[in-house]
DNA sequence: TTTTTTACCGACTAAGTGGTCGGTAAAAAT
DNA sequence: ATTTTTACCGACCACTTAGTCGGTAAAAAA
């Protein structure tokens, strides 16, 4: 297990490194050799580790960017009581880390679902396979709401799941122009102004 | 001027392949070979008309690009009356449009806005434009909404008018998997519920 | 101690890449 | 009738790309 050590630690720096470059440049436009100069490593020490271009992207996705999202998108909400204020938190705070990080390219799940989108379907399943995760976590969190009283028992939690998550990835693409700080504060308040009416409203005393 | 035709009409085709190659498989994946070969010209045909790859996808996006999304978003909404409907009913048949064609690679716009962020600064300012333009007509369409009664006084115009195009960029993004259907009916069910929030309310008589 | 495995080096290959340039046939201008 | 311009051809160039392969020093196994 200790040699596996070693090993664990080159192809981590490896694929750091590659997602930086591939989530600033994007795929198709950053080469081996790139990711290959920032960490001064050769040819071999890559095909020495990874199969292809295409292997170690797979592995940067099972690996990185499956937590990324997982941490940033699913666990804050993962089980939660109210799920709009759970929600609202949780988007609230994914795009004011984006905002004050200068080395933000948009949301890296839309950005690579675009990119690989019918030019490389593995690639593109394992991206689709975080998306629905995601999807199935905000239903599962909208129907519980519904059974706690949260939300309107007329809503359609997979119709208002799809509204999110649609709204998250735009308002993330067109963040990449900058004036992040007033998008982010306009897609909040009609955010809530959308909450607002799917929330159940209480019967007046 | 008629000197002019044969080379514009080169040029156009040049455009229209380059296009629908560039929509499909990215910008920095497909080669201006690639384009030449479609086309059964050759490398000397393509530089006499065009500075460079640039300067031809440039060519495109104010052609081509430009034309596509005003067509599709900005003319069936521009000066209307009653907001909501108006909307409704472009992003329906914008979303229709994009269902029944195979050859969708999602929304043209936002899929060159992430391909070329903080990539080429030239080619995003002039989709920036294209945006802005279709933002600036949601807004003022909001406005006379407003002061015609169709729209609640207290909405932020600009905030509704960033959150409508998040929410079509988005779903466009995620129509690019297939289940088209089923995406549009939610994400239409959705919008409705969503305007309905925003809707002058008549005093009850 | 000897052998084998691990983790890496870097020269090399074949297939592209964007872009250049000398040439040319047909049309237009003179 | 002659000259010039237009619109295109395709060989060529310097460079980059993903991927291969023979080698090797150090560590681990025998």
């Amino acid at each position: 297990m200790d040699k596996n050590l070693k090993r664990m630690a080159t192809m981590h720096r490896m694929q750091v490194a590659g997602l930086e470059l591939f989530y600033k440049n994007g795929y198709y436009n950053t080469s081996i050799d790139d990711i290959l100069k920032s960490l001064s490593l050769s040819k071999g020490a890559f095909y020495y580790h990874f199969q292809s271009k295409e292997d170690f992207f797979v592995s940067i996705v099972q690996n990185l960017i499956v937590r990324k999202v997982y941490s940033m998108l699913i666990e804050p909400i993962e089980g939660k009581e109210n799920p709009f204020p759970v929600i609202e938190k949780c988007f609230e705070n994914a795009l004011e880390t984006a905002e004050h990080n200068d080395m933000d390219y948009g949301f890296i799940l839309s950005n690579f679902i675009s990119e690989f989108n019918r030019r490389n379907t593995v690639i593109s399943n394992y991206l689709m396979d975080i998306y629905k995760v995601w999807e199935v976590n905000l239903i599962t969190l909208l129907q519980k709401g519904k059974s706690d009283g949260y939300v309107d028992r007329h809503v359609d939690s997979e119709g208002v799941a799809t509204y999110l998550i649609s709204s998250y990835m735009g308002v993330r693409t067109l963040m990449v122009q900058g004036n992040c700080r007033n998008l982010r504060y306009k897609y909040m308040q009609q955010l809530r102004q959308y909450f607002n009416s799917l929330t159940q409203k209480e019967a007046v005393q």
